[in-house]
DNA sequence: GATAATTTGTTCGTATGTATC
DNA sequence: CGATACATACGAACAAATTAT
């Protein structure tokens, strides 16, 4: 509602007024940003001195400031500064999870249904768009989900662990870095649902765990997309 | 950075230590939420009151609350009170638009490759699960649009809102909440350049645009998922 | 290892602006 | 118009964490 409207200026919608002190710090900062006179990486300065400077108190300043925490472009290291981030996938998911608990209209349906389909539409690109160097990358988390699965006493938290470091690196190679964001959010929907499943797979058919696993990481080795739908199967998970 | 860690809680994963007192209010009104003690429409307790009842400081509620603020959740009613939001697409975004402008590298392309891959989701669902009401909607927005288009004088404005309505029709009858949003959410992050394509459209090649959504109503009302990927172009936006 | 300086974290008191009744 | 309830804003003070000396 509020850092909206400079974001907004620039897309096209408009708003009618907003002249709150906040607002006014959390709109010279956004354009600072978005001129690039505070890139990724910089210190900006002391609450203290951005206070001064802009004549406001220094409570104005750290609720602006929080709220670019919260979307992830600012951090704080406590006692040395504040920082503009380099990385900030994490947050940007935040308000899309509080968006589905807020409507719990989404069911479970929707949330399987949308799975899989991002789950194929990363997987596309990841045959297309892998470097060799990736390639390692991927064996590696293969490999080692291999060994989990079929450990003298295989552990559930190691394979489950293995299973999200090898769809995290799937999703790394396919170089889509907003593919990779709604990826990690839909994982994160489904990940106590995923972590029953990879239990019971343990108990009864760790096989299926590493075919369905195999298959994939087949079909981006070679380049292969013709089989998706059914390398992406619908029952992955128990219902 | 912040919000993460209650909801990661839900989700399985942990943090090592987060005692901050803005954290804890974030926490405990996130957890209120979640179990539907706040429901939407709902309107908290004042500043005084949670600082009071929370034994911490007004201001730490206020860096909270505008947190909350600006992912949507909470809305402030001045001199009314502060409620929680019904409806929270709007800022959604945000955080997103902030990374594109802090990725400015590969962003354009990665929310092309996006778009694209959930148009054929979205066309994908919507041939599957549209009921018979769901056709009589469509079939509405669709001649509307080609009225628009074929008009003496024709108006972009006009045309993009018809274009802009018929694709929104299309998201909802796929009958899938999750991707409704997300699809509402490329669009927002495309307004802009898909304005531009429609008005340069408008000038030079308005068969195309008619032919284009000729063969999205086709293929729904046919229900026939075969060229899906012929159907939904790459070259969608003007480069 | 201890101390000082810097910077963020938190709280309190108070005054002001704004909408509702 | 006045009273009330609430958010907005400022400034001062002290606590806690980290770095530099």
């Amino acid at each position: 509602m509020e850092v909206i409207s400079i974001l907004d200026k620039k897309y096209g919608f408009s708003r009618i007024d907003n002249t709150s002190v906040v607002q006014n710090v959390i709109d010279q900062l956004t354009e600072a940003i978005i001129s690039g006179k505070l890139k990724p990486g910089d210190q900006i300065p002391t609450e203290t001195e951005l206070a001064r400077s802009f004549g406001v108190g220094r409570n104005s300043i750290r609720e602006a400031i929080k709220i670019f925490i919260a979307f992830g472009v600012l951090e704080i290291r406590r006692a040395e500064g504040t920082f503009v981030s380099n990385s900030l996938s994490q947050s940007m998911i935040n308000p899309l999870l509080y968006g589905i608990i807020l409507n719990k209209g989404d069911s479970y349906e929707s949330i399987k249904e949308f799975r899989k389909h991002m789950e194929i539409g990363i997987l596309k690109l990841s045959i297309k768009n892998h470097t060799d160097e990736d390639l390692k990358m991927l064996r590696e988390a293969y490999e080692n989900l291999i060994k989990c699965a079929q450990a003298k006493n295989p552990d559930v938290e190691a394979i489950f662990e293995a299973d999200n470091k090898f769809h995290s690196v799937v999703s790394i190679i396919a170089h889509n870095a907003l593919m990779e964001t709604m990826n990690e959010l839909v994982r994160k929907l489904t990940f106590s649902k995923r972590y029953e499943t990879t239990a019971y797979l343990l108990e009864n058919n760790i096989d299926y765990l590493i075919n369905a696993h195999t298959a994939i990481y087949d079909a981006i080795v070679k380049r292969d997309a013709s089989n998706l739908d059914s390398i992406v199967p619908d029952h992955y998970f128990i219902d």
